[in-house]
DNA sequence: CTGAAAGCGCTAACAC
DNA sequence: GTGTTAGCGCTTTCAG
């Protein structure tokens, strides 16, 4: 006997009719049903007639298969989580991380998995949140370099990449990063290149402690060292965004002839707070930033800046991440990629010079 | 008797220790399990002694609750969908995507639900993708007009709203959208109070048969004809980004004074043609973009534009659609929001005025 | 070729 | 108070 028309559990429930429905409608087992319908099941073998009646009683009942159910089954959830440390920036930032979204996402509708964007993880809880079944993978931008967090993501069973983040040196998580480093040398070189000698170097707010900006602190105090330029404590200054405090540092700081700014924002912020102050840029000041988007050709002027490959960058996170899925594959191997100079209208030598 | 250690399912899988193994080293029933570290169930009452151990028990073994089993009995993900028509043009385009989908997820996230980006969905199978246990509800931005899609919609038994889609007659989905006629009319009626009177209005290739194109389509041939100002198919065109063609345009078009473009994306190329053509704004040519994001403030000159509440219009969809969500609540309220117009610098009486 | 049976991990109704 | 019994919808042996 098949199944019973009347049991109780027949239902119509609010995700619609299910595998059993079809197979009572179409005179046939469960088992026959999925297969015909998924494809999946290796032992079972349906003939053509009956999978014809199968697919058209599909059909016509509308049937949808339920993912939830699949993937308990399975332990497939073709879903990946984004985790971003500090979402809330994503509108009122930089350009950067909506790139990084676009990336990652248009990547991953490729292989059509789902992205599944993620609140703030409570760093003591990870597993908790993550390790839920819900999600296939994970991709963290901005991983902090905080020890007890790498401790337990590394025991956390799913994959785990950490993009945008500089590898930590005691785990074997895999990490993509750009070459902060290199970048700010690129940054320097140009300047000092323009004849410039002292560089001021503008933090965000609440962003010195990441390992990018302490990778870029130290790209920018070996290029200084390596030309032997100047370059102290008096020469970083945190910014916050408004920089109402504009005129006030630019009369009262050591002679800076050029700024390096953490990113497109900031370099806005000061090219705005300059020109309010009568102050003209490149001549009277050099602007570059970090993160060449197209906001930096929507300034005026036109704002040189360094350029990581943030797209490509997502795309190869992405697509590493689904290679371990896929064929548990080679995981560990972290990439840094390589900055270049996008050089356009803020810089120049200095009006000195 | 409880349950059997060594059975089978008792393997570790990659979603870590289940309600079961937690139960058996407690040595309690697993509902009892589910009781205490749940707090579901009505009809269980445990002693505090046991309640206890079980917490222990979950504590040590470090379980974690598989959602996707938890979802399958309840049908309920806790995760919102977000469609966006042409989702590719997130990073490219103007801020205004970044900024609704900050506004939907921080709603979102405060009320502990996900979010979940879906790829472009098949306007012929909605259901199967969106309909399929994993979620809880729809978000569609920019809903497009096909009645062949609002009736699948409709027979999808999933609560959507549509986002920043104009109200369709014929159909009881619920719509959030902003007063697209009355944004086009305060910029017209600046312009004109200034002295124009001969006025262009610049759409985006591939947006213009959107609902929200035709909305302000009409809004501006509405607020034209009231002031009795021509506007006929000569004053519409249609911009590529790049907007390499201006100078051609602007030597060879009618007299107008004034661009209402958009949105500021188009604006931000339209001013970058013009400074490369030599052209003066506001002097020569004032300019007005639709939406007012921070891309406004870094132009130079500064954008004039008008506004439409996107965090509020994100915020106000969300939070409706979790209300249905949690009380089954009045469906079908579509709801409008005012524009206001944020003047800035891109605009001034007319060069001949 | 095809159906019955077991079970993914969890919750809810019903005993005692 | 506490355990047993039934499934949520689907897939996968395993018998025939």
């Amino acid at each position: 006997m098949l199944y019973d028309a009347n049991t109780k559990n027949m239902r119509r429930n609010s995700t619609g009719p299910t595998l059993k429905e079809v197979a009572l409608a179409a005179g046939v087992s469960i088992p026959a049903a999925s297969k015909v319908l998924h494809g999946r099941g290796s032992s079972i073998r349906v003939s053509e007639v009956k999978a014809a009646e199968i697919r058209e009683a599909a059909k016509r009942l509308k049937y949808t298969p339920n993912a939830l159910a699949r993937s308990l089954r399975s332990s497939r959830s073709n879903t990946i989580g984004l985790v971003f440390e500090h979402f809330g920036h994503i509108a009122a930032g930089p350009q950067y991380y909506v790139q990084l979204l676009d990336g990652i996402a248009s990547e991953l509708f490729k292989f059509h998995y789902r992205l599944t964007i993620l609140p703030e993880v409570p760093h003591h809880q990870v597993a908790s949140v993550l390790n839920n079944g819900t999600l296939d993978g994970i991709i963290w931008c901005k991983l902090p370099a905080d020890p007890q967090l790498l401790k337990e993501l590394e025991d956390c069973p799913l994959p785990i990449i950490a993009l945008n983040t500089p590898p930590a040196s005691e785990t074997d998580l895999c990490f993509f990063s750009c070459d902060n480093e290199g970048g700010m040398k690129l940054a320097v070189d140009h300047l000092a290149a323009l004849g410039h000698r002292r560089i001021l170097f503008a933090m965000e707010l609440g962003e010195t402690e990441t390992p990018d900006a302490q990778a870029r602190l130290s790209g920018m105090r070996q290029a200084m060292e390596m030309r032997q330029l100047e370059f102290g404590d008096e020469d970083i200054v945190c910014w916050s965004f408004s920089a109402d405090e504009f005129p006030a540092w630019f009369a009262s700081k050591p002679p800076h002839t050029a700024v390096i700014a953490w990113n497109e924002g900031i370099a806005g912020s000061i090219i705005s707070a300059a020109r309010s102050s009568g102050i003209t840029i490149p001549k009277q000041l050099s602007v570059i930033g970090f993160d060449s988007t197209p906001y930096c050709d929507s300034m005026m002027p036109r704002l040189t800046a360094v350029r990581q490959p943030i797209s490509e960058m997502a795309h190869a996170a992405t697509r590493h991440l689904l290679n371990i899925l896929s064929e548990a594959e080679s995981v560990g191997n972290s990439v840094k990629f390589t900055c270049s100079l996008d050089v356009r209208d803020s810089t120049s030598p200095p009006f000195s010079a």
